[in-house]
DNA sequence: ATTGTGGTATTACAAATTGTTATAGGGTGG
DNA sequence: CCACCCTATAACAATTTGTAATACCACAAT
């Protein structure tokens, strides 16, 4: 061990304020929880580090030096500012703070997302977040390389700089006019569609081809009479009445209406989203309590789809 | 002894910071001076403190967390402000810094003090000074209640509020025009000066009164030609032959010049100054700084007088 | 494959620090 | 004079803070 008599000491620069504060040892040594010689000695610890007197003693009682009165204001300031450390610390430990990158697809931001990320800003208010939206390539390169804390994604997925965990799940319906023959069944299968107007989106992606083979395996020709991107615009068409839209529950289930009905698909095709990190470090801790929040989220009000 | 694992450490922080700003424990150690095993110790401390990690651990080495690097500012702001402590701390004692409150005489500041303050400046570059002048009741006054942080004052003394030590003493002599028939004389004696014009200053005063008391020992007459406050006048006076100024020598000596001589007064007359602080309460370390000061100038300076 | 280098964590131990209680002594007011 | 309130100091216990020794991992160069 080193001989240093050096470093000063945030219990003494305390004992000192306290002191000054209070007026004496003793009274210092209440308000810290310690006893009076405690202080006391904490105090001569002080004195020896600065290399002056900050009290002399008159009658037994401790009165300030003009260069302790010089220096507790410095004191003050340099313990607020430990305090806070502790209060940044504390706040960082419950996730209070920060600001969380999430990106999405914009409908399920606009869907299941929407009421997550509302609720998860309830509990943490003084929590930020950014939502963007990017093509599917783009956003695991984003997520991977860290510029996002995460994001979710359709599965499957299988980047090597990512982590992914599958969070929701989600089964596909017909969405419909409630004027149309069909709104009324139980549930829709390829044959029913057959010579049907159809609206389909996400051409080339692989839920758009789960369709598409399905209805090849019956040899069912499919009538497509609407190509579109987003699942507004399809359930928009569809409950136009300008045909059927084959759509993912989870994020048409907002645009369920009056006009609008939403039939199971059958066979079943499911749609599986995932939430990604990179793999590359560790989630921070608001990404991790926001994982959780999700997770708790999606597994008790969306598990009903 | 209690069980609270709760105060922030200094010695935490710093390891935290140089891990940070160098990168690993070991380089951390070799800066603070410590071992590795300690740095690792005081991180572990310091995690367990804020409550989550600081670092992960890859691959065997630290790698920050979002949560270290947002707490790292806060830290150094903390860990600058400690040093602040440091310097001012040393700074006052030193006597590098801050502001002397004195008050003397104006004669005495334009007289020695002038340079004995500009010396103690010159050695002080960053303390300031005060410098007033009262009557000498009320500059007791302004040093008893510690208005001011010292005083010079002309002996003898015994305000019971005051501590006096005698710091300084001077002899008298006749201002005399070069011109004068008595300009020559090895000394001046009353007896001189019968039916001599005399320049007399500080009626009422001690020194006053000293001189009256003689020349009535003596039964000669003083023939007061000019009544004046200064000495300065005094002698302007006397160098323009109006009469012979009977003069505190140490005052007079920055006037001795071409057309003014100073002829030691016979039987001697003392006059002595004190440099005079509150009985209250002790001196500060700058005002003890200053005394010695005072001290070792005037009896090196000043003891051919 | 093996070895050297450079990193971390853990253990065991020594020294210093930091707290305690007990005690002595000064000053003040009833 | 005594009770009371203050401070300083001593003696001691617990905790903290340092160290050296060691084990382990990853990587680069034989």
């Amino acid at each position: 061990m080193t001989v240093a008599i050096n470093n000063i000491n945030i219990k003494s620069l305390e004992a000192f304020r306290a002191i000054i504060q209070t007026g004496s040892a003793t009274a210092a040594g209440k308000q810290l929880g310690l006893t009076q010689p405690g202080i006391s000695r904490l105090l001569a610890l002080l004195e020896e580090h600065v290399g002056f007197q900050l009290f002399y003693r008159e009658k037994g009682r401790l009165i300030p030096s003009d260069e302790a009165l010089a220096l507790v204001k410095e004191v003050e300031l340099t313990l607020n500012s430990v305090e806070r450390i502790s209060l940044l610390a504390k706040n960082i430990a419950q996730s209070n703070l920060g600001l969380l990158k999430i990106v999405a697809p914009n409908s399920f931001i606009a869907g299941p997302l929407a009421e997550a990320v509302a609720s998860f800003l309830q509990e943490h208010p003084q929590v930020n977040v950014s939502l963007d939206t990017h093509s599917p390539e783009r956003a695991r390169e984003i997520v991977a390389r860290r510029s996002a804390n995460c994001g979710f994604i359709q599965l499957p997925e299988n980047h090597p700089g990512l982590i992914c965990e599958s969070i929701i799940t989600s089964g596909t319906v017909c969405a419909i006019s409630r004027q149309h023959r069909l709104a009324k069944n139980k549930k829709i299968t390829p044959k029913d569609l057959d010579n049907e107007d159809l609206i389909l989106l996400g051409k080339g992606r692989y839920s758009r081809q789960q369709i598409e083979s399905i209805f090849r395996k019956k040899n069912i020709s499919m009538q497509v009479k609407v190509e579109t991107h987003t699942v507004a615009i399809a359930c928009t068409f569809a409950k136009m009445n300008v045909g059927i839209a084959i759509v993912n529950e989870l994020l048409a289930k907002q645009y369920e209406a009056k006009g609008l009905v939403l039939v199971p698909f059958s066979p079943a095709i499911k749609h599986e989203y995932g939430f990604i990190i990179s793999a590359h470090a560790p989630m921070n801790r608001l990404t991790q309590s926001f994982y959780q929040h999700c997770k708790a989220y999606f597994s008790s009000n969306v598990s009903a789809l």
